[in-house]
DNA sequence: TACCCATTTGCACATTTGCGCAAATATGCA
DNA sequence: TGCATATTTGCGCAAATGTGCAAATGGGTA
């Protein structure tokens, strides 16, 4: 595992890491509809502000996709993206074993 | 997924989400034999302090485990443990769609 | 005992982070 | 156009974080 692709793993680790972000997460994972982000507002502590900062990062690190909608933005959760991202690290972790290559 | 799981799995994702963490524990994972601090210093652009403090919080998450072997301590990543606690993520966001218990 | 080596800890410091508030921006609607 | 609502952004602040250095600790060995 190269240097690059342990930095975009500790990415999104460290934004999925954060208590607030990852309400967030959880709250659009059990939606099957698109939120928008007053909405979300509630599933955290945080105001809109806030929930926005927190979603721009969720964004940047392609956990959440975002959709504008009128005044509104839609956001859903890339479910096989970091579903995926998770699992790569879980296998390597659980099978890798004096092996070089992986 | 309660708040004190949302809490529990947060502290283990930022734990592992820092570069120098997650260097360490892919330094550990691509090793079958316990390993200690100093032999742990190479992999990651750290002081051996840093690299002990690294490894306490590792520690107080459960993703390693240490052993007291004379003067050094061996360190040794608690594979299936993190494994499964990245994987019941991975699954919920996965699988979990309107389902209110899970 | 005296010394060496591995590790931890206290300290100081710079940086990052999460937050609320208020203002700015964007967009729909009357 | 004027207003209401949704979201973003600038600002300041307090707390957390990562780091190196030096000293302290723990334990092996001559």
């Amino acid at each position: 595992m190269d240097t690059e692709t342990v930095e975009n793993l500790a990415g999104l680790l460290k934004a999925l890491g954060e208590v607030n972000r990852l309400s967030l997460v959880c709250r659009l994972c059990d939606c099957n509809t698109p939120q928008n982000a007053m909405c979300l507002c509630e599933c955290c502590s945080v105001d809109a502000s806030g929930v926005s900062r927190h979603l721009k990062l969720l964004s940047k690190e392609g956990i959440v996709s975002v959709e504008k909608r009128g005044r509104e933005r839609s956001y859903s959760l890339n479910r096989s993206y970091v579903a995926s991202q998770l699992r790569v690290l879980a296998d390597k972790i659980e099978w890798t074993e004096n092996e070089e290559a992986s």
